[in-house]
DNA sequence: ACCTTAGGAATGAACGTTCATTCCGTTTTG
DNA sequence: CAAAACGGAATGAACGTTCATTCCTAAGGT
């Protein structure tokens, strides 16, 4: 096993664990276990925990970006867009229940609540797709001239709520079932 | 101080400690000190943790319904009924900032998922408020047609999301914003 | 009225466990 | 063979819980 193959392999069990049982059910000894290499030599890679935490976070938006953004369209109606994010966000978390549960249990801890002060305060750099979307919306005047957060409470809201019920077996999402909460979504926020 | 006070006190000391810091921000010997009792004392009165967070779950569910069902109205249309419990709730989050924090930390534990499990398992009993009311606008064809699941995240997740917003200082929530974005969650809900 | 005493309530030091992190002997690599 | 990487036992801090002891109150005896 290599370097990267590693330090890969550290993460990969550090987010399997963290996703199944939250961040105290995920001690580095079994984090080093299901990875296959020894408590120290995680410290070799990630100077404490909290950076390896980080890091998982950065990873999994590196996943999840690109995999939201394929067949995103700038050129789309706002609506059109708009369905999209949400479908393909509800897609990826479908498919990667893992990371669904990982981002869940990283912005209710301490990590979490400081990287969203930062994007928040940060919004006027409008790097972020949703940023970007909604302020397009607002502006427009497709969508409700509400404040940024709540418009996102709006969407968020309730998209990462069926997630998570999806998730934990209270209900079972089907193509046609996410389509119609998406569009629910819209319905709210939509002038 | 007698023995209700203590109990009391502990509750509170409780409460406080796990709203500012998450359930693994107040340890017991925390909990004691600043509810000025030894951490024994803790003992005689709850069996071990689970059972004080347990009973702190259901003292806030004490004092939350009662607030939110006061000027509910079962002769009202479904839209008011519908529009004064979110504003109410979100009424209630605001002005009790702490128990918002328990909650969110409650159902980010194996406690809430156990305890939500049995709520929806249990939904055909339909003693909750919610429950009835939502089944009443879909059976009456003034909801949306979704799982009641659906319902809920739409209806919650937009309003848990703006109160913790409220709450971190990202956003201030008037009187009007409150109005508002609870109009908006009916939109997304109304059939 | 005063002292004695019994018993439940309260205490906090101590225990066993768990955790993140460090340390050091061993193995691998170049 | 020197240096870097590694493994896992060792470490110490923090936790929930226990329990031998102290404290308080109020009844009973004088």
């Amino acid at each position: 096993m290599n370097k990267t193959d590693k330090r890969d392999e550290i993460l990969r069990a550090a987010r399997e664990l963290i996703a199944e049982h939250g961040f105290h059910g995920a001690p580095m000894a079994l984090i080093a276990d299901r990875a296959g290499v020894g408590a120290g030599t995680i410290y070799r890679y990630f100077e404490n925990k909290d950076v390896l935490i980080g890091e998982l976070h950065r990873n999994l938006e590196e996943r999840l970006y690109p995999d939201i953004l394929t067949g995103y369209l700038p050129e789309q109606t706002i609506r059109e867009r708009f369905l999209h994010l949400g479908t393909a966000l509800l897609h990826y978390f479908i498919t990667n229940p893992l990371d669904y549960r990982f981002l869940q249990q990283f912005y209710n801890s301490p990590y979490g609540v400081d990287h969203r002060r930062d994007k928040i305060l940060g919004i006027k750099e409008g790097s972020d797709v949703f940023c970007t979307l909604f302020s397009e919306g607002t502006s427009q005047q497709v969508m409700k001239d509400l404040p940024m957060v709540v418009l996102f409470g709006l969407y968020f809201g309730p998209l990462l709520a069926v997630a998570r019920d999806h998730i934990l077996g209270f209900i079972q999402l089907d193509e046609e079932l996410i389509t119609r909460t998406v569009a629910a979504c819209w319905e709210g926020i939509q002038k």
